[in-house]
RNA sequence: GGGCCUGUAGUCUAGUGGCUAUGACGUCGCCUUCACGAGGCGAAGGUCCCCGGUUCGAAUCCGGGCAGGCCCACCA
């Protein structure tokens, strides 16, 4: 057989990958066999380009798919791009230079859909195949394209005549950068300096009320004042009032046990709106509304002579105000941690407007017993999920005043709002642009409508990922079977996102958990053990460390942490992967060279050696086996590596070749007995291997036992069974003290700086009586690996322990 | 402020009650070896974060610290 001396990783992965597509290897045949195992991959989101934690991540995926594949489940694992809404938006704002508003909605909207069509997905996805992902690339979604949008229109609709859906005016969180409502999830802390201010409010006795604000620019929309219920100092002002400085209204002191009396001066300023608090007291104590600040971040008319500034510069102009007039006692400069929208950093404001919400707030008790069904791995990433349902404080409002996106289904009654809902048959729809399936209004007979021109929030669509990619095979029997999924695989940072919308979803419309497992995977840190982010430039690219390395080395790296765990990049791991890619090259190069004529057959009985090998394998078998049914397959590589390397190379390999070389000094069946073992034992690590290091083992899969296995694939083949019968305790004693016997001659020869090549005349083993049985039918090969002309045993007293057998050399 | 995770040679890491604590990278020494010098063999390197407890026995279990990370909350 020719074999080339080196493996050239880049020539080979582009080979291999090249095969799998033309052979259609990942194909998803929805008239296949077997139990279905359906993965709801991942889509990630268009962003020019892919990052290494995403490498990481889908690279841990890709192993437990492929294990299940050859486990002989019928895999579907499909691929989606997630390229709708607000990331999107800025994406094709940056890359073209364009601003969405100023282009208007039908031109900005186009060149969104043709600038990811043309430009940006097609290289997206190129680094996904590059990674060796085993998706079925043609069972395909955006959640941007029409059966996205159907499915997305469907659930608002569905979740709308459920009575979960409503329309308010209420006060919601907004970015004033981005004009549009955003929700919880959304949010980022950030933490900013900035000024306790101590100012007077004027009591109607004369007297002052010191009260400290972080936001005096909210004065104007001031609209009580608490105090909790059993502050002293307080108690005899509730039912009183105070006049607001600058503005001089008069606002009602009331008490309530929000308030904090060791905080600022225990007076607390109710606004509408600056936190969470104040819409609470808004909404309990059924307080006026105010609203000081306007969708673009100014001050309203109700600022006066403020009106139009920003605000922080009105901020600023009222505290110089207050300075002036004498009611600004004091500031202290502080650093707080304040909301920001996470897409550009803005501070959030809470302001009163006319949003979609899903009603939700009422089922804590059921989300919590939901994320309980889950199975997860690592378990204890459930608690997140419950920290987050703990938390929730609003219902999820759905609706965004932006430009790109899926659109509501929904027209309005010019006369009297009534809500007029698209057909189902004819979704998807743009109210913009299409007629309401109504010509007069059902509720007052009015023949106008106006149509909803926010779109749904991108989360209100990838959270509906398992049904989008079980639709795909809509109308065929095996829809049915690829929902619910079996398994959710994503990193832990979206688990209050996408993990809990999803289970949401699934629950309001099917009543069910949308999978079974969830495996959450970390994060990737740079070298130092820190998060890679452009602005600290210690981004590792993905695509760099392939040209350099292979996927093989990027995917082995990938596998060294366990499920969950955060892994820092070293390039010394890509170094190891890349070694081991070597060495088993040449040990597979090696034992190919020997098994040329060999046909299969097995021997009547095995060598001890062989049995020695054969039922460490098994046992690594049966460990890899586990470990990877529990998603962990960080130790199946590093059991599998061990194994390889030391068990097989180091040292079976050597005792092998005696009888290899030498067959003639061997009986016929002892030589059949060392081809068998090397047949299977190479065979076995490059499948335990393959999840891991697809390439590679493709590569020696496809030299030869592809075509005596009768398989397309490695990656088709069956996963290496575990045999009990082969576990045999006595050949395994055996071959380890034939282990500890080379040692201690290569150490010898070590010492004493002579070639492993050198002869030796004699070695003595002093061991038991036992230990010497179990040594027979293993000398020659002893004698083979230590080049030694003899090895006598000798007699051992009963009382020398078996780890301390006595060797002894002579040259 | 609450929760979760992590702490093991210079570095990264395995190890949920029992061999001399795993492996890799790095370091040092030796070996041109018939699969592999893009290698091999060998060696050195440890307060298993600290303190207490349980146990015949603790890296491992319990309690209390300390340090790092993440998530959440607070934001007057």
């Amino acid at each position: 057989m020719e074999l080339q001396k080196w493996y050239d990783i880049a020539a080979e992965e582009a080979k291999w990958q090249a095969f799998w597509e033309e052979k259609k290897i990942f194909r998803f045949d929805p008239d296949g066999t077997g139990e279905v195992f359906a993965v709801d991959t991942p889509p990630p989101t268009v962003s020019g380009k892919m990052h290494l934690g995403h490498a990481f991540s889908y690279a841990q995926q890709d192993f437990v798919v492929r294990y299940r594949r050859m486990r002989g489940m019928h895999v579907y694992f499909p691929f989606g791009t997630d390229d709708n809404g607000l990331p999107t938006l800025r994406l094709i704002e940056k890359t073209k230079g364009v601003k969405a508003e100023k282009m208007g909605r039908e031109r900005f909207r186009k060149l969104c859909v043709e600038t990811l069509e043309n430009d940006l997905r097609p290289g997206y996805i190129k680094d996904w195949k590059r990674i060796a992902m085993s998706c079925d690339f043609d069972s395909f979604y955006t959640t941007i394209n029409n059966h996205c949008r159907r499915i997305s229109q469907k659930s608002f609709i569905d979740l709308y005549k459920a009575g979960r859906e409503y329309r308010k005016e209420a006060p919601a969180m907004y970015c004033t950068e981005c004009r549009t409502a955003i929700s919880q999830v959304e949010l980022q802390d950030a933490e900013l300096d900035s000024f306790f201010n101590d100012i007077v409010f004027e009591l109607e006795d004369g007297s002052d009320l010191i009260i400290a604000t972080t936001r005096p620019e909210l004065l104007p929309a001031c609209v009580a004042i608490f105090a909790h219920p059993e502050d002293e100092r307080y108690a005899k002002l509730f039912g009183k009032r105070a006049k607001v400085p600058l503005f001089d209204f008069w606002v009602p002191i009331m008490p309530s046990p929000r308030a904090d009396p060791e905080k600022g001066t225990g007076i607390l300023m109710c606004c509408t709106f600056g936190d969470q608090d104040d819409v609470e007291h808004y909404l309990e104590h059924k307080l006026p509304l105010k609203v000081a600040i306007d969708g673009e971040g100014n001050m309203t008319d109700l600022a006066g002579s403020y009106k139009g500034m920003s605000v922080s510069i009105a901020r600023r102009m009222i505290i110089e105000d207050l300075k002036g007039r004498r009611k600004l006692l004091s500031q202290t400069p502080i650093r707080h941690t304040v909301n920001v929208h996470e897409r550009c950093g803005t501070e959030v404001q809470i302001l009163n407007s006319k949003q979609w919400f899903i009603r939700y707030l009422d089922l804590k008790e059921q989300m919590l017993a939901w994320g309980r069904e889950l199975n997860w791995y690592p378990n204890h990433m459930r608690v997140r999920y419950e920290n987050w349902v703990n938390g929730l404080r609003w219902d999820w409002c759905i609706s965004r005043q932006i430009y790109f996106g899926i659109p509501f289904p929904v027209w309005y009654c010019a006369k009297c709002e009534a809500v007029i809902l698209a057909r189902e048959e004819d979704l998807p729809v743009d109210p913009i642009t299409d007629r309401p399936p109504v010509t007069k209004c059902p509720k007052c007979g009015h023949g106008e409508f106006v149509p909803e021109t926010d779109i749904i929030n991108t989360w209100a669509t990838s959270s509906l990922t398992p049904q989008i990619a079980a639709d795909l095979y809509k109308g065929h029997p095996i829809h049915q079977r690829l929902y619910p999924m079996s398994m959710r695989p994503q990193a832990h940072d979206i688990i209050t996102f996408w993990l809990f919308n999803t289970v949401v979803k699934s629950r309001l419309h099917n009543g069910v958990n949308p999978w079974k497992d969830c495996v959450i995977s970390g994060h990737a840190l740079d070298p130092r053990g820190k998060k890679m982010s452009k602005s600290k430039g210690n981004v590792v690219e993905p695509q760099k460390v392939m040209d350099e390395y292979g996927a093989d080395c990027l995917r082995f790296w990938a596998a060294s942490s366990k499920l969950g765990e955060d892994l820092p990049f070293m390039e010394k791991d890509l170094v190891t992967g890349r070694k081991f890619i070597t060495k088993l090259w040449n040990a597979s190069r090696f034992a190919l060279m020997h098994l040329g004529g060999y046909a299969g057959a097995r021997p009547k009985r095995l060598a001890p050696i062989d049995a020695w090998l054969l039922s460490r394998l098994h046992r690594l078998i049966k460990g890899a086996t586990e470990s990877f049914e529990r998603y962990e397959y960080a130790r199946t590589r590093l059991e599998t590596e061990k194994f390889f390397w030391q068990v097989f190379c180091d040292n079976y390999l050597e005792f092998v070749k005696e009888r290899l070389y030498n067959s003639e000094a061997f009986g016929p069946d002892e030589v059949l007995s060392a081809k068998y073992t090397l047949y299977q034992a190479n065979l076995a690590i490059i499948k335990l291997m393959a999840p891991i290091m697809p390439h590679i083992t493709e590569a020696v899969f496809q030299l030869y036992y592809a075509k005596h296995e009768n398989e397309k694939s490695i990656h088709l083949s069956q996963w290496p069974a575990y045999d009990a019968k082969l576990v045999d305790e006595k050949a395994e004693k055996a071959g380890d003290l034939a282990v500890v016997i080379v040692g201690a001659v290569r150490r010898h020869k070590s010492e004493n700086a002579l070639s492993l090549k050198t002869e030796l005349a004699m070695i003595t083993v002093e061991c038991t009586k036992q230990e010497e049985a179990l040594l027979s039918g293993i000398e020659k090969d002893l004698l083979g690996v230590t080049k030694a002309r003899r090895i006598a045993f000798g007699k051992a007293d009963q009382d020398i322990p078996d780890t301390a057998l006595r060797i002894s050399i002579e040259q």
